[in-house]
RNA sequence: GGGCACGUAGAUCAGCGGAAGAUCGCUGCUUUCGCAAAGCAGAGGUCGGGGGUUCAAAUCCCCCCGUGUCCA
């Protein structure tokens, strides 16, 4: 970066000179005489027992302070977002303050909700999770306090100058930090793209912030500027509050009470985990993650399995809950969310907790026999063992040596060993823009109008043609729905033309005929939509949102939809959910859905500027995931759920019909899928259900309501029948022994051994039966031979010692060109078709007769 | 989203190319006034499902389904 990036007017005005730090050699500001940048490592941490602030501050006061301070200066104070970013589908967490606007304020696309405005934002960060309560300052979730201002071309709110000004009066009046103590680090920062100029700020040995101009977009390898230049700030809350004390560590400076509380039981490095970790769980749990193993949950699962395990070292430790209800108190001061809906979050945990219990258990079964296996080989247990253990069972390698009589020492690279295990494996980016295969129409061709979003009734209409490639026809209005948003397209035709798909793509809907397009750009043309389809649609649609809404009411606030589906013949909506549905839950469900249905409540859809409806119905409206826009599109059961949605609905709940859920399933650990369907469809699914039902009882010979019992008893016929047939072939075998066994000619004696021989045809399974009766007793051989579908098979089986089955079929094997093998007490083999197999069974018993005389 | 482990009798599991097993539980008999216990006998299996390789698959390979777990 061009060092004049960084050649502030304000600087020079307010008497800075530019310095070379010795230690790193980046380039800083200062007003005082430092030879080195004043941060960790380039120098020590001046401020433990001697704070760097005229004052100490607990977190609400620092916080209040610096929210106070942008305040008293023309910023907006505005509400934290959710740590969950469920409005981006790029990131599962909130990691700074600007996600909350990226992309759609920062690309330009919509205002931001104040400007410039001021923030404090509870950010995830998952990277350091092993350096918690080991470096002191370290958290995975920790306040991010920001400034941030958006300068477009023709309004620059404030960029660098003022910026640094800002901060450097925040510092050196509201907190007293000595003005010639502070040092401002030249740094490049990147990300996303984007890149620019930035500063760090450091005192006495700790880095309080950092500013972030987005100045430029990396374009290849040349810069461009932005449109937009964002002010990207980020003052760490709990550094400065540490900072303001002095204390050892930024945890007891931060955490008070709870944290005090704990290190009665526990040493500093378990307490800091303890509390870091339940706030970062109040946090996460409140704004809707369910542990689990994959995405998101699987974080909300490491910390609370962490916790665990810290917790159970002491007999006389609290429970989680009480752990994290004790942190919330102090939290639900700034963010009241996180003190609601306890019992919905305690009952989450308490499931996490019992299942982490179960784990451990079957685990240290698991351990246990592989030591006594590993013991009786003389084989000890191995570092790899402990690896593979916490890979495939989630055993701490601590609790697995505790439960091991003679354990290998716990290797010091354990972590990084487990990630090399996974080296290689590259997450695949399954996002495909669909659009991407669509041709895309010229930059000058008008927009489409949606007109669905506002009548979804109309089915008919005229239109005009504004651009039309091979089978693709763009229009300058359509009431054609494309497939987004989990719903599927509409059908249809276009003038004569049948439509087969629609979709999305740019400004444009695009209509995919079945045929080339025999339309011209300026051509009026006629669009009839196919209405049982689309109103079929629009229950399902409808019907979607009412699961939602009665799943959220019924199971707790911690479901969203996962996912959803609203196809012409089932809708499909996944939750997130901790445990099965219980048969009752899901009754409840049903019940609760069809009632509101029957309410007949009005359902509203109407577009409102993003920033406003997060503010009056809060981020539970992103339940279909990121929604693009300026303006949020909102579907409002009235009294029930709102969500941000751009699908075409039914008015009014009742319309939606009945809704018949067909199939409940857990798709993935902490992921429910429900399968339902409404409207004229639950109708049509009930009958054909009932004639499937009519039908069956009617082959069964039985009423409909003896149906199950009907089964029933069919089912214990086919099993007797089964064992009887069982039991009459091991009769007629029994029966065929005993005639061979007194059979002079098919039974001899050789060496003191019973030798018995036949030929027949019998499947390979009938000959072993026949050869276990022939040789019930010791010191006695079958060689049997059967003929089946042109091949010959032979069997030998043995309890005699001296003549071992194997052996002899490999004797005889040649004789038929047979392929085959087995053991002392069996074996068999098979013939090339038509190769001679009694001379086989010959050349069997001559060997069986040598090796019992021999 | 990716990797790994696991799915065999009612339960817990062994077997890991050659004739489906153990322990507990269950049924019956013996012994006992009865119970517990012991002994004897017995019932109970599409070896998760489907393909493939092989003379032969619970066992090897592939694809599903289910469970657990680690990583992002």
């Amino acid at each position: 970066m061009d060092p004049s990036e960084y050649d502030l007017a304000y600087f020079h005005r307010a008497g800075f000179h530019r310095r070379t730090c010795v230690v790193c050699h980046a380039a800083f500001w200062t007003l005082g005489a430092h030879d080195r940048c004043q941060e960790a490592p380039c120098r020590d941490y001046g401020f433990l027992g001697h704070p760097g602030f005229a004052r100490p501050y607990d977190p609400d006061g620092l916080r209040e302070a610096f929210l106070g301070f942008f305040e008293a200066r023309g910023h907006t104070r505005i509400r934290r977002y959710p740590t969950v970013a469920r409005w981006r589908n790029d990131v599962f967490f909130t990691q700074a303050s600007i996600y909350d606007f990226q992309p759609w304020v920062t690309s330009g696309a919509i205002p931001p909700p104040a400007n410039p405005l001021v923030i404090s934002q509870p950010v995830v960060r998952f990277i350091d999770i092993e350096e918690v309560g080991r470096s002191g300052r370290h958290m995975t979730l920790f306040e991010m306090m920001a400034h941030h201002a958006f300068n477009r071309p023709d309004h620059e709110v404030y960029f660098k100058e003022r910026t640094t000004e800002l901060c450097h009066e925040f510092l050196t009046t509201t907190l007293g930090a000595d003005p010639t103590g502070i040092t401002y680090k030249e740094e490049e920062w990147e990300g996303g793209g984007n890149l620019g100029p930035s500063l760090s700020v450091g005192l006495l040995g700790l880095e309080l912030a950092t500013l972030v101009f987005m100045e430029y977009l990396r374009d290849g390898t040349t810069l461009r500027p932005m449109p937009l230049t964002v002010v990207d700030t980020g003052y760490g809350l709990e550094r400065f509050v540490w900072m303001s004390r002095g204390t050892k560590t930024a945890y007891e400076a931060c955490f008070g009470r709870p944290y005090e509380d704990l290190r009665a039981t526990f040493s500093a490095r378990e307490a800091a985990i303890l509390v870091d970790h339940a706030r970062a769980l109040n946090y996460l749990l409140t704004d809707g993650v369910v542990p689990s193993n994959s995405k998101e949950g699987y974080f909300a699962r490491l910390l609370i399995r962490r916790a665990v395990r810290i917790l159970q070292t002491r007999p006389e430790a609290p429970t989680l809950n009480v752990v994290l209800d004790e942190v919330a108190r102090d939290i639900a001061r700034v963010a009241p969310e996180v003190g609601a809906h306890r019992d919905d979050l305690h009952r989450v945990v308490e499931a996490e907790v019992e299942r982490f219990g179960e784990a451990i258990a079957r685990a240290r079964v698991i351990i246990r026999r592989t030591e006594e296996r590993a013991q009786a080989s003389g084989e000890p247990v191995t570092e790899e063992d402990l690896l593979a253990w916490y890979d495939s069972l989630g055993v701490p390698p601590e609790i697995a040596v505790e439960e091991l009589r003679h354990a290998p020492k716990i290797p010091e690279d354990f972590y990084a060993r487990v990630a090399a295990r996974h080296e290689g494996e590259r997450p695949v980016n399954e996002y495909t823009d669909k659009g991407a295969e669509l041709p895309t129409p010229p930059e000058d061709t008008p927009a489409t109008q949606a007109e669905y979003y506002l009548d979804p009734y109309t089915v008919a209409f005229d239109a005009h043609v504004v651009w039309a490639s091979g089978p693709f026809v763009a229009l300058d209005r359509t009431y054609f729905y494309p497939t987004s948003g989990g719903q599927v397209h509409d059908l249809g035709q276009l003038g004569d033309q049948d439509v087969v798909d629609v979709e999305r793509k740019g400004r444009w809907i695009l209509h995919r005929l079945d045929g080339v397009a025999q339309v011209a750009p300026g051509d009026r043309v006629h669009g009839r939509i196919d209405a049982a389809r689309r109103t079929q649609l629009m229950q399902h649609h409808t019907a979607t949102h009412l699961m939602n809404g009665a799943l959220r009411e019924l199971l707790g606030p911690h479901v969203w939809q996962a996912g959803a589906y609203k196809g012409p013949d089932l809708a499909r909506i996944d939750i997130t959910h901790y445990r099965p549905l219980s048969r009752e839950e899901l009754r409840a469900v049903v019940q609760r859905v069809n009632a509101i249905v029957r309410e007949d409540r009005p359902v509203k859809s109407y577009f409102e500027p993003r920033t406003e409806a997060e503010r009056r119905f809060g981020f539970t409206l992103y339940q279909g995931g990121a929604v693009p826009g300026k303006d949020l599109r909102i579907v409002e059961i009235e009294g029930f759920d709102v969500e941000a949605c751009g699908g075409t609905h039914c008015t009014h709940t009742s319309e939606v019909g009945a809704i018949d859920v067909l199939d409940v399933e857990r798709i993935q650990d902490g992921v429910v899928r429900l399968s339902y369907v409404s409207g004229g469809r639950a109708l049509d699914v009930r009958e054909q259900q009932q004639e499937v039902l009519r039908e069956s009882a009617r082959r069964l010979g039985v009423g409909v309501d003896q149906l199950p019992s009907g089964v029933d008893r069919l089912l214990a016929e086919l099993e007797e029948s089964r064992k009887s047939a069982k039991q009459r072939l091991k009769g007629d075998l029994g029966a065929e022994a005993v005639r061979l066994l007194d059979d002079p000619s098919a039974t001899e004696s050789a060496g003191g051994v019973t030798l018995t021989h036949q030929t027949g045809a019998l499947a390979r399974e009938e000959l072993m039966e026949l050869s276990r009766l022939l040789t019930k007793g010791p010191d006695r051989v079958a060689v049997l031979a059967s003929e089946r579908d042109g091949r010959g098979l032979l069997f030998v089986g043995s309890t005699a010692e001296r003549v071992r089955a194997d052996l002899v079929l490999r004797h005889a094997a040649p004789a038929f060109s047979g392929k085959g093998g087995g053991n002392p007490a069996a074996a068999t083999a098979v013939g090339e078709p038509g190769a001679p197999l009694a001379e086989a069974l010959k050349a069997a018993l001559e060997a069986a007769r040598r090796a019992a005389t021999a």
